[in-house]
DNA sequence: TTGATATACGGAACAACGTTCCGTATATAC
DNA sequence: GTATATACGGAACGTTGTTCCGTATATCAA
């Protein structure tokens, strides 16, 4: 039989497709995604991706029909959850002066990272599949940053020579410590007010 | 003539072990950790055992005999490096003024945790085997550090209120971002510079 | 030297993981 | 209601870390 010309085809990017996308199929992305979230949180990135298949209530098939790979699922969580710190900031800023704001969106994001078991290492592991990750989170946090440092700055409370990404990289590497851990969690704030020194320690000698 | 008896007993502690252990052992315990040492600088502590075994010319069960998991493997090799970068420290403060030296142990210290890839995020996996490892690092490197900065402060370079350790941690954890990475090593360096920005900002101010 | 034996050796075998495959089930379009 | 594209579950595969054990050998006593 020769009925290759098939009836409808030319759905091609972009357009309508013939089908919707399945009410079902949709249904488990959400359950995978909010599984895999849980777990985690709870277990790290490194948890085994049957765990979340069956936390999830789906078999490992289905699971990879639509996160490829065990980082594909680490990334989509992963962007989900940047998303939503970055949108604190925003608050933030409305709600207190300048370097307040800085702070406390600091410590926000402090907080965020120090969920994310693992996570700073999987990102620099090479895996192709996190490449990407690095210009998202800097996509999404970078602007954030810069309004609330520039506001600082023109308040006169920190220098200006230091670069948003790399206050950002700085803090997140800096959290990674305190994972788990009381007194880690303790260390990594102080030193993160000890990076904030360094900036008004700029602002002080240029200021005047 | 009488010789053999006993030439070598009671070496170490009250104990008479009956035989001493054998040659080829030793040597294949200094050839797998010289093994261990290259791989891990090359392809990260997440090399497999059997490429190490391969490279060190022995089978899996030797290494196993001698490093009962990949974890014992790799902390017997951070321990090494641990103990000839700490020895350094010595060397810069007879050679340099306090703060240079500091500063200059500082960097140091900073290269020998580029080379450590993924091994921070190891450290804090929980992994029984890796339990002993902060104490060691930080046995080793407080003192050391903790001269250093007690002489740049009695030079009224720094303050005195931040903790070695936590310097030592801050340091480490901004240095994991760099591995493998020309940017990257850039980035870690102005960080650990902000940070020692931040030690004299408090002694500036701490002129009471 | 020679034999006895504790010790060490290599690599096959096992378990747990990430990932692939495919026969079966089902939501959707007509 | 039927056809069929789509999604599903889970067995099966390759690669890890680790264990096991039969074999080889360094050391000791004679």
């Amino acid at each position: 039989m020769a009925d290759t010309m098939t009836k409808h085809d030319f759905d091609s990017d972009g357009n309508a497709p013939k089908r919707r996308v399945r009410a079902d199929a949709q249904r488990n992305e959400d359950a995978v995604l909010e599984a895999a979230k849980a777990v985690f949180a709870t277990a790290g990135v490194d948890a085994p991706v049957r765990e979340i298949a069956t936390r999830a209530g789906v078999g490992v098939g289905t699971l990879y029909r639509r996160f490829p790979t065990r980082s594909d699922l680490v990334a989509a969580v992963f962007r989900r959850e940047v998303d939503a710190c970055a949108a604190t900031a925003e608050t933030l800023a409305m709600d207190y002066p300048p370097g307040e704001a800085l702070v406390r969106w600091l410590n926000r994001y402090t907080d965020f990272i120090a969920t994310k078991k693992g996570l700073a290492a999987a990102l620099h592991s090479g895996d192709p599949a996190f490449d990407a990750l690095p210009d998202y989170f800097r996509a999404k946090f970078e602007p954030v940053l810069m309004s609330l440092l520039e506001a600082a700055a023109a308040a006169g409370e920190v220098r200006r020579d230091i670069a948003a990404y790399d206050l950002l990289r700085a803090i997140g590497n800096l959290s990674v410590a305190g994972v788990g851990d009381e007194a880690g969690a303790a260390h990594t704030r102080s030193m993160v007010e000890l990076l904030v020194d360094g900036l008004r320690f700029g602002a002080v000698k240029a200021g005047r």
